[in-house]
This record gives C-alpha cells, sequence and structure tokens, in this order.
DNA sequence: CATGTTACTAAACTTTTGTTTAGTATACAA
DNA sequence: TTGTATACTAAACAAAAGTTTAGTAACATG
C-alpha cells in the first residue's frame, strides 16, 4: 500500500485529477488521463477510475462527460488544500520542528471573521485603546449596528470626527465613550452628538 | 443593458454556469444550461455562450465538452465572490450604512497570513505581554524559525515549559527574554536552556 | 495452485456533447 | 429600410467521451 490505502498509480492518477480541476477549473477526461500517463486505453484509465471510486476518494456520475469528483472530505489533508493556519496547542522543547501530532485545530479566518454582509475592518490610528490591546495600526474588525452595550468596545463618530474605538461605558442621558489609555479623556456627549456605527467583534495585528 | 452590458438572459445563464460550478464542481453542458431554461435547442443556448464569450464572461476551448471557464477578473464582484472582509477608510458621520464608496479594499486574511510552510498560531494563555497588546486568550501567528533578532517578539521554550511569548531582549552570553508587563521578570538565560522556536508575525483576537 | 488485485492493450460501441445549417420573430439604431 | 443584436426552433452531423468485451501479464495471498 502506498498512502491511505491508493496505490502509487492510483495516487498520480488522483492528484492530476486535482490539478487539472485546479489550473482547467473541470475535472479531466477519461482520454485525457491517459494521455498525460500514456495510457493507450481507456480501459485502463477507467479501471484507475472504478477502483478510486470504489475506495472512495472520488465520485462519479454514470454516461456524464467529465463526471469525476473528488470527495472532498477524504482529499483534503492529502493535497494540503485545507485553508488556514494550523494551531498549536504547545510548542514543547526537543522537538526542533512542529510535528503536525502537536496541531490541534486549523485556524480558518475566512471561517472566523466570514465575508458576510454588515463585517467592516478599520484601520486604528490612536493610541487610546492600547490597555485593551488595541494598538495604532491595528485592523479592528466590527460588526455594523446603530447600537450597542455598555461595555463594548464600539466604533462611533463624534462631532463630525472620523470614527474612533472606545469603550462604550454609559449609555444613559449622557452617553459616555472611554478610552483605555489614562491619557486621554472620556468622552461625554448627549446621544444627539454621537453615533454608534459598529461594535468591534475582532482585532487583527500584523507585524 | 441589463447588468454590465449583458442582458437580462444572458446573466441569468452566466449565473446559472457559476452555481453548476459551485454545486458540481464541473461546468454545464449546453444540453444541460438548455433544460434548465426551456431551451430546446443547443443553438439557442450555443448563442448566448457566443455572446458571454465574446463580451469577455467566459472563455471556452472549441470543441471540448464543459469547457465553459468564467474568467474571473469579470466575474468577481458581479457573483460576490470576493475573499474577504472590506476595509474602510474612515467612518463618517451622518451616512447611516457604511458605502461601498468608502472601502478602500478587501482584508484577505488568507493573503495576509497564508496557508504556508512554516506558518503557525499559538494561543496566548499568560498576561505577560498585555502592554504589548496580546492578550490572553489572543492567538499569535508566528513563523518558525531558529533565531530571532533582539526586538522581535518571539515564541521560545524555556525549562521545559510550554512555549512562551516574549520580547527577545538580549542575545549575548545569556539570552533575555523580556515580559512586556511590569509584574512580570525578565527571564535570562544561557542559550543552552532557551529554545527560539519562531517569531511572532501577527496576532489575532476574536471578542 | 486457484483467486483476486493491479495495470494494462485493442477494438468496437453508445451516448453525450459541441457544431453547423436553415429559418422565424422582435427590437433598435443608422 | 437595411443592418445588427437578441432569442429562439428544428434537424442533422461530427467529434468527444463514457462503456463494454476480450485478453495479457505480473504479483501477492490464502
Amino acid at each position: 500500500m502506498y498512502k491511505a490505502n491508493l496505490t502509487e498509480r492510483q495516487y498520480e492518477i488522483l492528484e492530476f485529477v486535482h490539478e487539472t480541476i485546479e489550473e482547467k477549473s473541470r475535472p479531466p477526461t477519461i482520454r485525457e488521463i491517459g494521455r498525460e500517463f500514456s495510457i493507450s486505453s481507456t480501459k485502463g484509465v477507467a479501471d484507475h477510475l472504478s477502483a478510486l471510486e470504489k475506495k472512495g476518494w472520488i465520485e462519479r456520475v454514470e454516461g456524464e462527460a467529465r463526471s469525476i469528483r473528488p470527495v472532498k472530505e477524504k482529499t483534503e489533508g492529502l493535497f494540503g488544500e485545507e485553508e488556514g493556519v494550523p494551531v498549536v496547542g504547545s510548542v514543547m522543547a526537543g522537538e526542533p520542528t512542529l510535528a503536525v501530532e502537536n496541531v490541534e485545530g486549523l485556524l480558518d479566518l475566512e471561517e472566523m471573521f466570514p465575508n458576510q454582509e454588515g463585517l467592516f475592518a478599520l484601520r486604528v490610528d490612536g493610541n487610546s485603546m492600547v490597555e485593551a490591546g488595541i494598538h495604532r495600526g491595528d485592523l479592528v474588525i466590527f460588526r455594523q449596528q446603530p447600537t450597542a452595550e455598555v461595555g463594548d468596545i464600539v466604533v462611533a463618530v463624534v462631532d463630525d470626527e472620523r470614527g474612533t474605538v472606545k469603550k462604550l461605558a454609559g449609555l444613559g442621558e449622557k452617553i459616555r465613550l472611554e478610552p483605555a489609555n489614562p491619557d486621554y479623556e472620556t468622552i461625554v456627549k448627549d446621544p444627539s452628538e454621537v453615533e454608534i456605527r459598529g461594535r468591534v467583534v475582532g482585532v487583527i495585528r500584523k507585524m
């Protein structure tokens, strides 16, 4: 056995199917596979495909052209198609490299902050939130919403300024926007003077 | 004209092509499109495809089955396939919603932290780096490397412990690992007692 | 030593699919 | 009014692609 119950030949063909889909955005035909591997008979290729299907690596629709379809769950991992950066549980001494066994999961950023309606990013340009771990240059991810709860970190517009990021500390007759930096002062304004634009749901920093 | 120089019918067909690729991971045949739209003649569909090709929305290979291929640059945006969270330049007062005109670009997290060899994430569980904006629970993204420069924030293993995140403050006869929190003390160790495992290149926090 | 799997060739066959020819009808612009 | 683009039908044709039948050969396994 070669990799994961596949023979070497079967592995090569499965790999070619993937490459073709990747490059040409459609699966290859039996004859295209045959040409690639110098298999003159279509039956030769068809046999490999039957084996791959039987072993659960691909699916096909009988009689349809280009119907080879890799089974995602089985194939991802084998060809490194997973999205995301691996999250390691711990970094132990001794081993020079971080082994795959150490990986707890994959950090799928698209899943973490999906491209969904109402989600925006804003680059922070002040220092008023450093104690909340939001530094100049960071990108804050915020969900656009007109209100928030006390304690939330919000993106708000005060006095026609560019939006600022502050902690919402009070919501009564006066709205209190509290910085996380003793050098800055809490903003206390009438509700009419403050527009809450969104709630911060994440921070991303690249160094 | 309907959308972006396409007729309504052409738009519908282009949309169906996209859906088919999305759902079945291969483009539809002319007859499959015909069936969907109750166009009995293959010529009727072929005419639409010729129009789409002429207008630059798709590409085809003559004589090949299922060779319709949407031209990525033109199509993305029309069907909302872009990856990433929009980055807004500023959040202005007045407008109730964040207009698309405001968008400076798209934050493509996969591009920012690509799934490349040697890139890992580690969840921070101490408070020793709060002043550097790294809090408990944050994910630090680090590039696996055995050395680093003074000033870098590194992931290191000291005394068989689980990896810690510290600032590399000295590299001579003794290695200095400096926390960013006055409550913690700088670690000063022989090089033999410290293993630098990587350099922190990013921080991600979800709130 | 029979049996099954793998890995093919060769040739014929069928179905699917793309292409072409011929024609209808509507709408719009020059 | 003539041309051009759109939006099709109908029918036939040709090429592409999947399927099937009949074998060969190597190799491993019980």
